[in-house]
DNA sequence: CTTTACAAACCGACCGCCGGTCTGCATATA
DNA sequence: TATATGCAGACCGGCGGTCGGTTTGTAAAG
């Protein structure tokens, strides 16, 4: 009668399988609002398969969020291996990531996705992303600092501590976007506009002001992201 | 028999008393950890009691950040309102208000509350406190940026942008911070020491650079700090 | 080509707990 | 006594996680 279809696959490819399973969740319903049956209901495992593979719901998280950012910051090794260019152009390269990474992939999703990450039930979620990015990049972008005072075109007193300060800048504009997106469409969605430009201009220029560049050195790398950002749909 | 002791209180009070016990609660055990039985057994009332008053646990987090918020920053109305003061001694003033709270109350209390709040299971209330701190003070130094505008001794473009970065500058030590509170009595403790003063120094100059003062005017305001860090006693 | 043996993948009923609801009672005031 | 409201506590659905047991792949032994 009631067929029992069972499947036995490799431990990696039932991990991965998994790990596709929950990020595509995590990243529509949110992290708090995805739960274990979802998950595996869509993977079409048992609790005591998936917990044969992965010890709590966070170590799921934290595999996906691994997985994405080897994915992601694969680019950045590149630049980290690059010792011909210049400490400047290394940095501007370094910046320019998030925005042609942007730029390269369907925006309005991305708009949606950021809005979703932002959402009180995706805290956790953000938070831990936020600590990966910094824990993958901050390696390259000190080392590009410390080329640049080698070069003496920076100058900074520590430069682990200045590429913190700056994977935090390049997260201080956060706030405006929000409030840029959430406007879309609304009266206020002019004044946001020019908010969220002033936030990404000052943002750049304190980089400089940072690193003891001339001011005008680095900037954001797309000149379009807000006239861009707020042509993306609204939501209903 | 088993006596039905049973007090009825004034809404105020009684929801000034959960405030209080959630308060304690939230801070020692964490917000997660907190459980509302607990909450309700300090309090010494029952569900129903509780739900009378509040609609949810989160809504009482956000009564207990809220009231903190207007005591903390009560002295900031008085920054806020003084209107004889050039902008950059109200700058130094506002700036000053953390190093000046942390220094009249028990800091090795505060670092442990410290290294509490950045604890896994309280990101949801850290990541709320640090929105109520930004709602409650970035119209005040808004309005300090603005007068320095006018004044002539700041230079920024928008105001409201840049006193959100600061206020951002103004945690991007954290991560340094706890660092080196995790390090008190290991040999790595010297390094952290050094990083700790390094970002605080460096979050300092930041500020001046954004807003176009000279190197040097503002600081924490505290510089024993980092020796008073250390010093603190480390968890068993 | 079996048979046997064992580890690994997997199942799903079950558990404890948590935040929140609901019905109804106790108490203060008029 | 009538009414409003502070309050009690049994109850609920759902959650993440556990556990004893079953199926499956595999490889050595017969």
């Amino acid at each position: 009668m009631s067929e029992k279809r069972r499947t036995n696959m490799k431990p990696e490819a039932r991990r991965n399988q998994l790990l596709d399973c929950a990020q595509a969740l995590f990243f529509s319903k949110g992290f708090e609002d995805t739960t274990m049956a979802d998950i595996l209901q869509m993977a079409g495992v048992s609790k005591g398969g998936f917990y044969h593979h992965f010890k709590s719901k966070d170590e799921l998280l934290f595999g996906v969020l691994d997985r994405m950012a080897a994915i992601v910051f694969g680019n950045m090794e590149a630049i980290a291996e690059d010792t011909e260019s210049s400490a400047v152009e290394r940095l501007r390269s370094f910046l320019h990531l998030r925005s042609d990474y942007l730029k390269q992939h369907d925006y309005p999703g991305q708009v949606e996705f950021f809005r979703a990450m932002n959402a009180d039930q995706n805290n956790f979620l953000l938070t831990k992303f936020k600590e990966t990015v910094m824990r993958f990049s901050k390696p390259a972008l000190t080392g590009i600092i410390e080329q640049g005072c080698r070069e003496n075109t920076m100058s900074v007193t520590n430069a682990g501590i200045a590429a913190e300060m700056i994977i935090t800048l390049s997260s201080s504009f956060d706030n405006a976007l929000l409030r840029a997106i959430e406007a879309r469409g609304t009266p206020a969605a002019d004044e946001a506009a020019v908010d969220l430009q002033d936030a990404l201009d000052l943002a750049f220029l304190t980089i400089d002001r940072v690193l003891g560049l001339p001011d005008g050195t680095t900037d954001f790398g797309w000149p379009e992201a807000v006239p861009a950002t707020m042509a993306t749909r609204p939501p209903v």
